[in-house]
Order: structure tokens, then sequence, then C-alpha cells
DNA sequence: AATTTCATCACCAACGTTTACTTTGAATAG
DNA sequence: CTATTCAAAGTAAACGTTGGTGATGAAATT
């Protein structure tokens, strides 16, 4: 076969310009009707595409979205948090659907992802997912701010800084866990994961509890949380050491699913039983929870609307429009691992 | 902040040609070692990053890779197939260690998929991901071949096509199934899965399956047999028909874990204890296979290894170099859901 | 009949690289 | 003192588009 058909291939084929094949095949109203017919005709018989290369080095865009997943180093390599590959589904459908590409890439918090890639100009614009450590990244924030890159995070609204973020409203989320919890009677809420500001997603969804549990007449008492990152390693052993440390409880919130099936597994292993004995709430529903035994309550993130919403605002964003943060509220989905009222 | 600093920003800086800084950034002998070293210092200070678009149209190669999911259509549009999430993410490493980028979109297997990432320029090569009727899709192959695009395709080896391919042995996978069953003291077994050439991954499992039982003197009326896709609901499905056509049955071979788990339920709701009563053994390794109740015994693909092989071969097979279709075993993981010898 | 208008299209200059092909000038050889 | 060689750098031609500017001729206006 003879190399790729170019645009001058069908121009000479249909005795016209490159240009008017180029205009014909964009649908310019510059070309007639009769002869844009003919050269898509004539496009279409020799498989002709347009080369993307030449394309977005002419027009400088690429039609294209970078999707970074910013893993935490201390997690296992292999496997990928199951909330951000629900996110990646549901922005890789977005994307194409707004007729742009993806390129999808996981990252190590550690390493240079400001790498480049608007700058390269591969992307038109970044989406930054990651549950994270803002703190430590954030010089890396500034370069691109000050590179003027287009890029969208997940997560929570930056107080300091102009970056467009897009996410689940973590307090809110938090509320309405701990709501479910007091509504099914628990009133000795433990509470397990990271609340300190290096884990920005986690602290608010401990913030909104203590207000809920404020709200309620509760208190929680300081010595009842206990800190945990998302890996059902890391919620066993905070289980663990909350059993260790002698408070009472009769629930659980915890801050992820897979801290939730952690601490579950601590539980069953010293033979209490939940929900009879405690009540478990989890957070992010993520496919293994309707599968954990028992299935898991826990607050759902619209995966699916959230990755409509970042990619829509980050085009809006490389188009100049205006754009606003947008916290998308919570819902709860009631399992098994909560006694009912 | 101005546009983005190109070569000729840089030479006029360092006060050189343009092409000489093209080659001082490419580490090009043809350049003296002091002022590659000088326009290396100036590129960094201008944070000048070659222009991808520009480049990839001069060298005719993108440097990308494309990941092209394709979904069976009867599938739930939200949920991926969490085996290929898997396998995403180990291409997606294997992609960026190799210094490559990539471009993942999800397709309906309806769909105009053979779209065009070559014929396009943006990707050098294409990956295939998804369990399928090849048949169905057969002309789109012819396509691909008769174009020669660089493909690789993720599944058992066409005998009749010049296809590269690249799987996991599913007959082996059947055998090791079967013979983990048989060694666990079960004898009479079901087969919950498309056994039709529609679904040749299936089918291969079934074969495997055949075999190992003749191999121990057993042999599996196809009464026995039903069909299933990988869904939960699929395996739910077939194993209330199996329950209800009246056939004996100690075990069943679920031809996916997602089958499975629809039969395990199925199985519960009628009061049948799984492993006592039934063994179930899965396919696939997803990640729910270990949260279920009971965790299921299943097997297991090398995902890490075989998106390593699958962008490997594909690099080969784009530069030229000879590649053989790659078969890589499977090996049994064993948890709960049969009881032990 | 001369002029304006207008729809179509052709022409050509970018876009930012890479690389084959000079050119330059200094060092070495004869 | 000229001829040869060679490393280092410059020149310019692609790569395949897109889009601004200008031609062309037919229809419409005066």
């Amino acid at each position: 076969m003879a190399s790729k058909a170019t645009s001058i291939d069908i121009a000479y084929r249909a005795g016209v310009s490159q240009s008017t094949v180029s205009r014909a095949l964009r649908n310019s109203p510059l070309v007639s009707q009769e002869t844009r017919e003919k050269i898509q005709v004539i496009a279409k018989e020799l498989n002709y595409k347009v080369d993307k290369n030449a394309s977005n080095l002419r027009a400088q865009h690429s039609h294209t979205l970078a999707l970074l997943i910013c893993e935490d180093p201390t997690n296992d390599e292999s496997m990928i948090n199951p909330f951000f590959l629900s996110m990646l589904g549901s922005i890789t459908r977005a994307t194409a659907q707004q007729g742009y590409d993806l390129l999808v890439s996981f990252q190590q918090l550690s390493s240079d992802w400001h790498a480049d890639y608007e700058d390269s100009n591969k992307a038109d614009g970044i989406i930054l997912l990651g549950y994270g450590d803002y703190v430590d990244y954030a010089h890396k924030l500034d370069k691109l701010l000050a590179q003027n890159t287009h890029f969208v995070i997940w997560g929570a609204e930056h107080n300091d800084k102009a970056v467009l973020s897009i996410g689940c409203d973590n307090h809110q989320g938090g509320q309405i866990a701990t709501e479910h919890l007091i509504n099914c009677g628990y009133q000795d809420i433990a509470f397990l994961g990271d609340s300190s500001s290096h884990s920005p997603e986690f602290r608010d969804r401990y913030l909104g509890h203590i207000d809920e549990l404020n709200k309620a007449g509760l208190t929680l008492s300081n010595k009842k949380q206990f800190a945990a990152i998302s890996t059902e390693k890391s919620g066993f052993e905070a289980a663990n050491a909350l059993l260790d440390s002698g408070q009472s409880f009769d629930a659980i919130f915890a801050a992820s699913d897979l801290i939730a099936i952690g601490a579950i597994n601590a539980l069953n292993k010293r033979g209490i039983k939940v929900p009879d004995d405690i009540g478990v709430i989890g957070y992010d529903d993520i496919p293994v929870a309707s599968y954990a035994h028992p299935a898991l309550t826990t607050v759902k993130q619209n995966t699916k609307l959230a990755g409509e919403k970042i990619v829509e605002s980050l085009l809006k964003l490389i188009r100049g429009q205006e754009v606003k943060p947008l916290l998308i509220p919570t819902t709860i989905v009631v399992r098994q691992s909560c006694r009912v009222e």
C-alpha cells in the first residue's frame, strides 16, 4: 500500500486546490455544496483522515486532555485506588463525548508530573486526580499556575490559590454519614482516617462529622479518632489501635470504604459482629463495597456527574469562559453494615 | 506571560542557529559539548519544551499508543469490567516506562472504532482490549490489517488471521480450574458461561475444562452448561437456570468472577451453602473476588506481565522487529469458595 | 454598457520541528 | 604555501495542515 493519503492527493483527484479540500472536509460554507460532496466522497474512498499532528500544529491546540492520576506513594504499586478507576471511566466517556481525546498517566506524587503535557502542546488542559497532600505539591501547583496551564484539580476548593477545583462535598458527606449513624441509633462513634490538613478530603469528612455530632448534642473525643490512609491494611491497623485503646464505641465512621473493610476485618477477627455489636459506615461506594460482608453502607460520590463536570469545566477554562469551583453533594447508600433503626 | 518559547527563541539567545538548538537538545554529537550545555541551560531557563505536534509531524510518528477498550454493549454503561481496569493500569505503566504516551478510549463494540487513531497519526499503534466476539468485528480487523495499522489484540491466537495477539492461556486456565475442583473432591461439575465461538475466551476455558475432565475420566453433560456473559446478573440467572433444570452437580466452574459471584448469590438465596454444599471457582481474580463471601477461589491472569508484554510486543511490531503471539499461563488462587481437600 | 456584488475557489504563508546538505575555518599534511 | 581533512555550525526543505488575501467570472445593479 502506498503511504497515507493527504489532502493534496484528494485535491489532485478532485481537480481543486488543497485548501479547498481542507475547507470542504470541515464543512466550510466557503465551498459549494457540489464540490464539497465530491471531495468528501473521494476522501472516503481514499480513507483519508486529517493528520492530527499537522492540524494541531497549525491550529495550535491538540483537542486532547491529559489526565494525571497521582497515587499515594505509600500505596501498593500494583493496585490502583478503585475510586479513581471509577472516575477514570467517567472522565474518559465525558471527554470522548466532547470530541476530545484523553491521555492518561499515573504518577507518583513525588515525580515530575508538572511534566509538560500542556507545555509540549500534547494536551490543551490537564486534569489532576488524587487524594492529596496538596501542601506537599503546592509549589508544583504554583508552577502550573505561573505557566498559566489550564488545569482542574479534583478535590475541595483551595482558599489560598486560584485553582479550579471540582469535588464532592466531603463536609456534607461527613454530615450525612454521621446523621445516618445517629438515626440508626448509634451514639458513640469513632472516626478512622487521617484528620490532619495533610489529607484535605479526610479532614473535611471529619469536620462534617464533628459538626453533625454537635448538632445532635454529641461530641467526639479525639481519643476516638485514629489516623489511616485509604487502604484496607491501614484500616485494619487503625481499627486494632482503636480496639486496643480501650475506648468505648458503638459505631465506626471510616473515611473510606477500604478503611471500612479493613476495620470490619479487624472487628470480625475479635469476634465483634457488624452491624449488631458495632455499626460501620464507609465512604466512596467503590465496587467492592456491595460485595463486602456485610455489604457496606457508605457515602456515594457521584463519579459520573463529577467526571462530566470536570471535563466540562476544563473545556470552559480552555475556552476562556468563566468557571467556578464546584462542590457536588453526596448521598448515602444503605446496605448492611449499620443496623436498621 | 508571553507565548511559549520556541527553539528559535533559544537560538536567538544562544547566538546560534535554530537547527543547532534542535541538535543540542537531542544530544547530537554534531554539536560541541560547550554550546550544547549553553543551549540546554537556556532551554531550562525558558522552560522550553519541544512542541510535540511539530516534532511528530516532522518525524512522522507520535510516540503515543492508543488503547481501545471495547465493551460488551449488553453491559451496564456505567460499570467497566474490572478485569480491563486492571489491565489498563498495567498497560499505562508499561507504556510510560517505554517513554510513550497512552491515549485511552472506551468503545462500544458496535461503534466505528477502527476509528482512525493511527490513520490520523495520533498514535503509532493500537491496543485492542475486549472480551470479544471477534467474529462480529472480523471485518474491522480486516480493515485494520488492510491499512497495515500496527496493532495488538488481547486474547487468544487467531488461526485465520495474521493478527498479533497476546493473551492468557484460557485453555490452560480451564484445565487448572477443573483440576483444582477435582482435587478438592468435586466430581459433578457444571459450567456457567457462553461456550459458543461467539466468545472465544469462554470457549477456550470451556474446552480446557472438558479436556481436564476427560483426563480424569469424567464427562460433562452439555445439560450442565449454561450460557452467561460476564456480569453478576447473568451469572445469577444462569445459576438459577441450572438449579431449575434439576441437573445434579456438586460444583460450578464459572467462566468469570462476576458470573461466579452472581451464581453464589443464587445459590445462597436457595439456602445452598458454598463451599460446603457446592464448590464454586471463578476466573480473572478481579479485586472484588477476595471480598466476596465466601472469598472466591479463582484463576488469576497475570495482568502486570500481560500489560508489559502487550506494549513490548506492539513496540516491536512498530519498529518492524519480529514478534510472535504469546500465551501467558495462569495460576490458581485458592480462597474459600471451594472446600479443602 | 459599465460597475458593483458575490459566491467559489486558488494561492501562499505560517505552525515548530528535524535533517540532508552546504559552508566555514582551523588544523594537519604534502 | 597550497591541498586535504574534519569538526562545528548554518541553510533550507520538508512534514500536512489552516486561514487570510486575492483572483475569477457570473449575476445583479446602475
